[in-house]
DNA sequence: GTTTAGCAATCAAGAAGAAAGAGTGCTAAA
DNA sequence: TTTAGCACTCTTTCTTCTTGATTGCTAAAC
């Protein structure tokens, strides 16, 4: 679709953008990346990718800059593989090796480190609960009137919620319900604790409504809440040289405190292994200045949430996606 | 210490520069606080102020800004009791009216609805689980070779962690460790969990260390973890007029972010109900352009957390101090 | 036909200067 | 002790000028 020497150019330029945030002029490409061509060529290529939308220009006399037209090329077609040094391979290992007890954990673990080799914030959620189905539930009583409920689904997940009564539970009682929700429940869908199975314990099991009730909508509750987000290193944005503008950093920190669109971005479309929205594409005024780069967290292909980077448009996406795509390798456990 | 005019005049200054965030003039206090003399007579006043340390000039020919000494003189001695509205005691009572079954979830909502009032950014942080008494231990068997040890303090706050075991756990070990918990810790600080106990575990009951050892690392664990820090409204800070510096700017992203320094901020000094530090009074340089006030979260006078307020120097003291007094007498349930 | 050297035109960014305005400190009178 | 008056200081803003980078175009070279 391109000629190869636009290709080159256009790698060059966003390379060069990338690294130096300036403008790209004709005669740095010239100087810098040994094309075989002088710099009035490359201006009269420039001026091709320019009305062909790849790139633009901030005024009249100024060096080139990517567009999102530019940047999305640039990931799809001239993307680095495995920009990622040995070093940075090493770091990741000592990482991801560490032991940990409960999955969230490791996605935290995960998330930082991308922020640490990658120097730009990352973000990660977890699962969404109800996808997953129950392996098993139990419920502890603590004290007199107040139990626990613990749920352990097939991914390995487990969600616990503490569940208040205006009267007294006994022992007999958290038996009962033990034994009713792992006969019911086992391998169910964990968005099928619902009505029906309310009204079962209600008329056979004859339990007053006082005790299932606040036991329902816990459950319903723990089952339906979505997972924390969680974020990493907002502090390395300011390093960038976009940050100098008030009205960018504005915007980021407006972004990241808003948590409905970071979990919308991290909960929608996942066709690839590593999902990319550059710049607004995603139809969000909000992002307009910012690309964001998915991956799932899968462990033997069993998904245990989302991790993400948020960073300028000009964002170094080799880098970025070999890191997300050795961590994911890791991750998986392959 | 200071004359009644003095007093005066530094506190209409101070409330004026909290106000417009430009140095304060004479004339301006001339004209809006009549406080019956003359422009010049400020201006007198004013050196003086100048001389022994409340106010400062950014300039030779401009008006004058508080001092760390000034703001501290004005929290101290010269601030609005119940500055608070009638509408935002209405509000306070709504979000802290929610029912909810985790003591953390209560710090949360308080600590949002702070930021709300206030318009700063609001922090908090648990309380340190080994100032507690153990009420209750309970383990509970998750499949076979991983258990949830579930910890109910006499605070009412409950910890709950999974251990995981290389070897098969029995139904039978888990009740022997439930009755030799509960029989041994009831009623002890939480951090009595210790070697010894774990020593009476494997001489007297003939337990296989592969077991012991994962409990008393987990229960360590969550013992001594540090609880959450839980941030709300950094955008906030983002609308005042200091945050055009992108100087000041960073350092609040990176204050912010380095959670070690918050925590310690709000683990610190509670000699009073309410804390206040301006500046870098407590002589960290990353502090210099904030001031931080805290509470801790009571209730029925039993240490559940701390709550807190970052916002510049420049802070509308009485209206948080005030808002904060609320909301404490409420959470305190009295 | 494509590439390149050469060059005028454009425009941002920075320096320098001028003018305006706000506020002070001091003096002398009330 | 207080206040009016005023010179002085210093920031802020506006304007103008200069510098330098970079482009687009033209015409010559390949």
């Amino acid at each position: 679709m391109l000629e190869e020497r636009k290709k080159k150019i256009l790698q060059a330029i966003i390379d060069e953008y990338i690294n130096t945030a300036e403008p790209v002029s004709s005669g740095a490409i010239e100087k810098k990346y040994r094309l075989g061509c002088s710099s009035a060529t490359i201006r009269n290529e420039m001026v091709e990718l320019e009305k062909t939308g790849y790139l633009e220009k901030p005024h009249t006399s100024s060096g080139r800059v990517p567009s999102a037209k530019g940047y999305r090329f640039y990931v799809d077609e001239l993307i680095k593989e495995d920009d990622i040094s040995l070093q940075e391979i090493k770091y990741i290992q000592s990482k991801l090796e560490t032991k940990v007890n409960e999955i969230e954990e490791l996605t935290q673990i995960a998330t930082s480190t991308l922020s640490e080799v990658t120097h730009y914030t990352s973000v990660s959620i977890g699962p969404r609960a109800n996808f997953q189905n129950i392996e098993e539930v139990k419920f502890v009583l603590l004290g007199t009137r107040m139990l626990m409920a613990v749920i352990l689904t097939d991914t390995g997940i487990v969600k616990e919620t503490i569940i208040k009564f205006d009267e007294d539970i006994t022992e007999q009682q958290v038996s009962t319900l033990n034994f009713i929700f792992n006969n019911k429940l086992k391998g169910k869908p964990l968005d099928e604790i619902d009505k029906p199975l309310e009204e079962y314990i209600f008329s056979e099991m004859n339990y007053s409504l006082n005790v299932i009730k606040p036991i329902m909508q816990q459950l319903d509750r723990v089952i339906n809440e979505e997972s924390k987000l969680y974020l990493e290193g907002a502090n390395k944005a300011f390093e960038l040289p976009e940050f100098k503008s008030l009205e960018v950093a504005r915007n980021f920190i407006n972004l990241i405190d808003t948590k409905e669109v970071v979990r919308d971005l991290l909960n929608t479309g996942f066709a690839k292994d590593i999902n990319v929205y550059i710049g607004d594409e995603n139809e969000n005024e909000q992002l307009k200045d910012f690309s964001i780069i998915t991956f799932k967290h899968r462990y033997q292909d069993k998904d245990l949430g989302t991790i993400g980077i948020i960073g300028p448009k000009r964002m170094d996406y080799s880098k970025v996606i070999s890191v997300m795509k050795y961590i994911s390798k890791k991750l998986n456990g392959k």
